[in-house]
DNA sequence: TTGTAAGCGTTATCAA
DNA sequence: TTGATAACGCTTACAA
């Protein structure tokens, strides 16, 4: 390996002159720039990060936590996020998150990321604190069920947001409408329910818990819970089904075909998110747009405005929009 | 921050014996052992992994390089990668390959990961020897369009599952068949188009170049650029597409959709991957099947061998499955 | 404008 | 079984 040491007996100048061109400082005499220019270029020289991340403190690193790499949604965020950390001169560093893994996320970031993006993860406030001694900022993309001072969340209204969906439901005639999400280890489908249950009683519409659906969050999950309910019983308790996210609303689009029930005729289908493939589904489906690619970017400003000293924000000013297309429609009778 | 001295001086013991236990080195009495443990529990002491890396010259970090975060194959691959990562303690470093900052990678990647996994890019010899000389392996998943002696690569036999896929679509009858790549950049679309012309050779079928479709490679490319094709005629000059990816071939089943062909009928379309879509678009996808997750296990098992000194690997030993589905039948004639 | 040298938090060698 | 102490490669006062 090529150190500084090297570059510096090559170009005849010490060390502290190499550290100082590499870092652009401006009290370099030309000629000698020069001199340690060619040195780098000609022992293909390049600073060792370890190194300098021990003496600067500064990582140049943010971690962000997944909850599932194979979501569309969350990758699609992580794709502003790369963006944006880019022209940051950062690097990403992902992680799953693993509820009985969580302690290990210490030990993880712990000297290797200047600050850490959560995806609506409520993490143990003894995880939060140990950030927090270490001066390591956390923000997460989607207001958490269990917020935390130290992190802030970026986010849109998603209240706002279920009740024009629930209206719009309503417009069309539903009543009884049901819901799928992942509610366990509170993931942030969770969250979602919760305002869509206000969202509902809002409208004056009654939520009955039997129409809670339970899945894993994924497509196959969501597919297999929902051909189970139907085989049950093909009565649905509901006309219309929201779904909290978009991968488990095409899920429930295939049991439905699957099993003989017409959609929209026979159930009303709607998601979160606007993933790209919700337009290309047959039929395609309504759902809520979460500007993935605008909050990906707006996360890493805002995490590097806090390793650089800032508050943590609490931002929910983002826009939603309400995407109607051809998966809801009245109810049949 | 709390370092090793704080817990050296809580615990009344030398900074190596907490080093030693940290370790898990074998030649601590019990008692010490504990006294050191406790102080790290009471401090909440974690190791800095700078520190650290820049001592054993380990990062425990792999990085990873993709083509398109947003291309749920990558991100499929990037399951597998994460959960064996997981288990070999390793971190992931993502990065989206930029060809124009190509150079950009060794001052990122240099001194802070120990390997480097790559997605079938085609680097310049030159940044593939400037990872040789710091002696970073390189892996990638894919074969690239251009080999290089320093970099394995682990794969399917694409040769052998394009002649498959071609003969299943001669024996419906097809003798004109199509192809939508992103062959720009040495991509490896490029690579599955160059065997796909082998196989067509193969099977005895003529490639015309006009059947060549160029697109981004992502849904929203194909689609526009196979809308744009049928609308310049409709007459065309193929009766079966192959896809280099799934994205592309699910853009183009939408654009024969909103312009009124009819798939299988009036076209037959394939993909290549099996991303999870394509079982749940109307119709369902032929494609050939990419063991995405366990490619992501050997892959990580493949660096982590030559991190400690094995050989490059060039696997392209790993089953694959022509999956047919709805969207390839009989030409319509 | 350049050089010297202290120190970042570790690991590891060598003595004690 | 433990403790000093010299690296690791870098940045940055401070001195020259």
């Amino acid at each position: 390996m090529v150190t500084r040491d090297d570059v510096a007996r090559h170009a005849g100048v010490s060390v502290a002159v190499v550290s100082y061109v590499v870092n652009n400082k401006n009290n370099v005499r030309e000629e000698t720039r020069r001199k340690v220019l060619q040195a780098i270029e000609e022992l293909g020289y390049n600073p060792n990060m370890a190194a300098r991340s021990l003496k600067t403190k500064k990582t140049n690193q943010i971690g962000v936590l997944f909850n599932n790499l194979g979501n569309s949604f969350e990758t699609g965020i992580s794709l502003g996020l790369e963006q944006r950390a880019r022209q940051h001169d950062q690097s990403l560093i992902f992680q799953t998150y693993v509820p009985s893994e969580e302690h290990k996320l210490k030990a993880i970031f712990t000297g290797r990321t200047d600050g850490l993006i959560l995806m609506g993860q409520s993490l143990k406030p003894e995880t939060i604190e140990h950030f927090s001694k270490f001066g390591i900022p956390l923000l997460s993309v989607m207001k958490p069920v269990h917020e935390h001072a130290y992190m802030g969340s970026i986010d849109i209204p998603w209240f706002a947001a279920m009740c024009e969906l629930v209206e719009h439901l309503k417009s069309l005639g539903h009543r009884q409408i049901g819901f799928m999400a992942n509610t366990v280890h509170d993931h942030y489908h969770h969250a979602r329910f919760l305002l869509f249950r206000q969202a509902m009683e809002a409208a004056g519409l009654e939520f009955q818990q039997q129409s809670l659906l339970q899945s894993g969050g994924t497509l196959e999950s969501a597919y297999e819970r929902m051909s189970r309910r139907i085989q049950a019983s093909p009565e649905l308790p509901f006309t219309a089904i929201v779904c909290a996210g978009d991968l488990m609303a095409i899920g429930v689009l295939s049991a439905c075909k699957d099993c003989g029930l017409s959609v929209p005729a026979d159930l009303s289908i709607a998601g979160c998110e606007d993933i790209l493939m919700t337009s290309h589904t047959t039929p395609t489906l309504t759902t809520i747009h979460y500007p993935r690619k605008e909050i990906g970017y707006k996360a890493v400003d805002a995490i590097m405005a806090q390793i650089n000293g800032a508050d943590a924000p609490a931002d929910t000013g983002f826009g939603y929009e309400l995407i109607v297309r051809h998966s809801t429609a009245k109810p049949k009778q």
